[in-house]
RNA sequence: GCCCGGAUGGCGGAAUUGGCAGACGCGCCAGACUUAGGAUCUGGUGGAGAAAUCCUUGUGGGUUCGAGUCCCUCUCCGGGCACCA
């Protein structure tokens, strides 16, 4: 293969535009203000998710999103959009660290070659990036504005009044330390010992680290947390604005979890305790029989009765030792000890046992439920299990409900009833449907203090120290067990240089083993952890605007220019909601990096820092290319893509355009390097249009090409095509946009004379998805012709006339009862009564109308004419 | 278990959103040019059948003049969540 002759020099000048376009600036964005930047002109922010330099570089999954967004980019350019596309590095995390540590090299040094080898990457496919705005998360220049972002989230709280984020010093209450967006807590969180890291929730699988497959256990520490929760409620509501795929929408519904329900307390028989519980089924309090608290609830000591306590201890011990991956497992088997009190229930003064239950968990809610076991599958579970009452309360609506006489309803045997339906055996609810029901009940108990409406959220507050070397060091420092704000003037904190940066194998992290550094003053000691990998790209995009700003995080101009709402379309003027206008990247982020990005941005924009309520206006995520196996690609598969390869032998024209042509970008799909070929053929077919070989092997103009008119058929696909890309482009189904740019080709390939014109077409149009190719063929054209100006790359996107598209013969299918018997041509502009009339003159149709009678007859114009016969 | 998404020729995929299923590409077959073809070009190519014709969008039903597209049932594949009260 390696010795088959090339199609078209791509070797000879895909390196030379490359070097070109980088030495001239073509893909420079100035900034509002700076020389060169055209105000009359609408801006366009298309994104790509930055990677992270692996020592394993670029991937054909990374370069399907950039292709992506690449050719966007260079559409939207020709269009006349100032186009912001940036390029730049998330570079701290886990992995650099692990290598430093394995090979003795600094995480810097080989973060830097990983750099440099990413971005050679890049630039071989001739992604047009503006590279003067590229930098690394792991700059002091950028993460020194991340500590400052951090700065701003611990010296504000959340105010619930106004429903937004305010400084600190507008708080009114006691300890401003308890309101905090970033605080600190003691709690059980994922420590793997192997990583000697704490680790996210979502960095676990199974029990054991995502990365390594190390096991994590629970362990109560002292962390760094971010209040992500006070936005919940924010963080779902405007997600309904935003041109998000629906799924993905979910995907942040559910992780968010809103349920709507209410807190109901229960005193406690003997105490003056209250217990407060949460319920979705306020409707359903007649019918709770027991009542259960987590194994941790602060409670169970205080109202557990001596002869219980040692079971419950016992009980409270066993689940302590369990990992996650085990009480999950135990998903089947419930458990539990009742703890020898009782509570009140507040709507029928019922006593009723409480128990503990590992199956309450105490990070929801309250840590405490009512237990309805007749509806709810996992009370009934339960209840079952150790002989606890089912009442049932809820009856299913379709059977019959006899007001006058209530009620000797059988309890559930097999299983609980979950749906809404009318209350029975339940007092004043009598005969409601469950919505009124809920209702009811929550102004009964809200009148006598009892209870009230509520809206509880899954979402947790976010676990935000890590115990590793190579991350942002936290500008915070320590003194006498209080904790300080570093001022703005002594950022960035720099991590020290250390010669040993292995975890220490105890939860204290190896900054701590960094004596000089360490000690701040006398008195006070620096803050020793560092930010997880996801702080760098929380704010990234907005770095983009204004990169090399020393002053603020982005400039303001800028920041109110990139991200803005009004957006100039070709025609008219829209109001859009604003932010980055497209953003690509696989669905690995759906929940993780895309909500704490948001939860940022919105906690900067209530400050005033931001013109905009959420960063990213359009999302779109591409699917996974498989392996030619259909198999995900993996190493230990062995089947996985190098593109380097692919470039050395078909060229980065190729690449692009195969990898977009594929199949649709958010689709998964398996990779054929068949299919590679076949729009390498397609190149060059291009590129023979306009050049012919040489006896030398060598390539000349070709001398077919003559300034002729194009015929009306080669106008009509000319102009369909141009319509088509340009319309294919907006909505990303680049697949659909190369296939009819091969329909144009295969159109002009056999035509002798070939009209010079259909090049000054064609190249502006593939040039976004092939620059290369596009670039060469451009310059070469100028050489002998004119209209061949500049670069293929800076012409102004055609325009489509309708004019040429027009038809004066249009084919119709002719149908009877819908099966197509027939064909016919007919003027386009023929009526109705004329079509139906040809169609009934159809050879086919005569036959099998005969001696039938026609009953209606359906046109479809431009289509097809239906016969429909009486049956 | 629950929630999303998907299933169309030998293969990747098209189908203006209810209107002639299979665009474009791969593969395959035949031909042209050629010392040669694994280059290029031309033609053919969903299945069955000699043909007329019949069948065909995972399964089974329904709505409609007309269904890949809408509704219901089931099967399989991919992803997410997983005691969230």
């Amino acid at each position: 293969m390696a010795s088959q002759r090339k199609q078209f020099p791509f070797f000879d000048f895909e390196a030379k535009w490359q070097a070109r376009w980088l030495a001239d600036g073509v893909f420079r964005a100035p900034n509002p203000g700076e020389s060169g930047f055209d105000p009359a002109k609408p801006k366009f922010y298309v994104l790509d998710m930055f990677p992270y330099p692996s020592g394993e570089g670029l991937h054909v999954g990374h370069i399907e999103g950039y292709t992506a967004t690449d050719i966007v980019a260079r559409f939207k350019r020709m269009r006349g959009f100032n186009v912001l596309h940036p390029m730049g590095w998330d570079a701290f995390g886990l992995p650099a660290e692990q290598f430093a540590i394995k090979t003795g090299q600094h995480p810097r040094a080989t973060t830097e070659r990983n750099i440099v080898r990413f971005r050679a990457q890049l630039q071989s496919i001739g992604f047009s990036y503006d590279w003067a705005r590229e930098f690394s998360t792991t700059d002091p220049d950028y993460f020194r504005w991340t500590q400052w972002i951090f700065l701003r989230l611990y010296n504000s709280w959340f105010n619930p009044i106004t429903n937004k984020a305010e400084p600190i010093e507008t708080y009114a209450g006691e300890d401003a330390d308890n309101v905090r967006l970033a605080y600190v807590a003691e709690m059980p969180v994922n420590w793997c010992q192997a990583l000697g890291t704490v680790l996210a929730n979502e960095e676990v699988v199974e029990g054991k680290s995502e990365v390594g497959g190390h096991p994590v256990e629970r362990r109560p520490m002292r962390q760094w947390m971010l209040r992500i929760t006070a936005y919940a409620e924010r963080l779902i509501d405007e997600l309904a604005g935003l041109d998000w795929p629906e799924g993905i929408k979910l995907l942040q519904r559910n992780w968010i979890g809103r349920s709507e329900g209410a807190l109901v307390k229960f005193a406690i028989s003997d105490f003056e305790f209250e217990i407060e519980i949460f319920t979705t089924r306020p409707d359903t309090l007649f019918g709770a029989t027991y009542m259960v608290l987590s194994p941790e609830h602060p409670l169970v000591r205080e109202i557990t009765s001596p002869d219980k306590r040692a079971e419950v201890e016992a009980y409270q011990r066993e689940v302590g030792s369990k990992s996650d991956l085990e009480r999950t497992e135990l998903t089947t088997e419930k458990s539990g000890v009742f703890i020898g009190a009782f509570a009140i229930n507040p709507v029928n003064r019922e006593i009723i046992p409480v128990w503990i239950a590992d199956y309450v968990i105490m990070g929801y809610g309250t840590g405490a439920i009512m237990a309805v076991p007749a509806h709810d599958e996992r009370d009934f579970e339960f209840a079952r299990k150790f002989g606890l009452e089912i009442r049932q309360v809820v009856q299913k609506t379709g059977e019959e409900l006899d007001a006058a006489t209530p009620l000797p309803v059988e309890p559930p045997r097999d299983a609980a009833f979950t749906g809404d339906g009318l209350a029975i055996n339940s007092g004043l609810l009598n005969g409601s449907p469950t919505a009124e029901a809920k209702r009811k009940i929550v102004a009964w108990l809200e009148q006598r203090g009892l209870g009230r409406g509520t809206i509880n959220y899954k979402l947790r507050d976010w676990l935000f120290s890590r115990q590793r070397y190579w991350g942002e060091p936290f500008p915070i420092v320590w003194t006498e067990g209080k904790h300080r704000a570093l001022g703005d003037n002594e950022l960035p904190v720099v991590q020290p240089e250390m010669v040993d940066f292995k975890p220490t194998g105890t939860p204290d992290p190896p900054l701590s083993r960094a004596r000089d550094w360490l000690n701040y003053s006398e008195q006070t000691r620096r803050e020793t952890n560092t930010m997880p990998q996801w702080a760098g790209s929380c704010w990234y995009y907005l770095r983009f605007c204004d990169p090399k700003n020393a002053g603020r995080f982005v400039g303001a101009d800028a920041e109110a220019f990139w991200m803005s709402g009004h957006q100039k379309s070709d025609h008219r003027l829209q109001e859009r909601p604003g932010g980055v206008d497209l953003y690509v990247g696989g669905t690995e982020h759906a929940v993780l990096h895309l909500l704490y990005a948001r939860f940022w941005h919105k906690v900067l924009y209530d400050l005033g820092y931001l013109s905009t309520p959420e960063p990213f206006q359009r999302l779109v995520n591409q699917g996974i290319i498989l392996g030619p196996d259909n198999q995900k690609m993996s190493k230990s598969r062995g089947n996985v893509v190098n593109p380097e390869n692919v470039i050395a032998e078909y060229g980065a024209d190729s690449l692009r355009l195969y990898e977009m042509f594929l199949g649709p970008l958010e689709q998964m799909k398996p990779w054929s390097m068949k299919g590679v070929e076949g729009v390498y053929r397609f190149l060059g077919r291009v590129w023979r249009l306009a050049m012919e070989e040489t006896q030398e092997g060598g390539w000349t103009l070709s001398p077919e090409l003559a300034e002729i008119e194009l015929t009306g058929q080669q106008l009509r696909v000319a102009h369909a095509t141009i319509r088509k890309v340009s319309d294919d482009i907006e909505s990303l189904a680049f697949n659909t946009a190369i296939s009819q740019l091969m329909i144009f080709t295969n159109e002009f390939v056999n035509s002798r004379p070939r009209p010079v014109a259909s090049l000054r077409i064609l190249l502006p149009l593939l040039s976004p998805f092939a620059p290369h190719i596009a670039e060469e063929l451009w310059e070469q054209l100028g050489e002998k012709f004119a209209g061949f100006e500049n670069r293929a790359s800076s012409q102004r996107w055609p325009r489509h006339e309708e004019r040429f598209l027009a038809v004066d013969e249009v084919q119709y299918g002719v149908q009877i009862n819908g099966k197509v018997r027939d064909r016919m041509s007919a003027k386009s502009d023929a009526s109705n009564a004329e079509l139906e009339e040809s169609a009934l003159a159809a050879p086919k149709v005569r036959e099998a109308i005969a001696g039938k009678h026609v009953s209606k007859i359906i046109i479809v114009r431009g289509k097809l004419v239906n016969i429909v016969l009486a049956k």
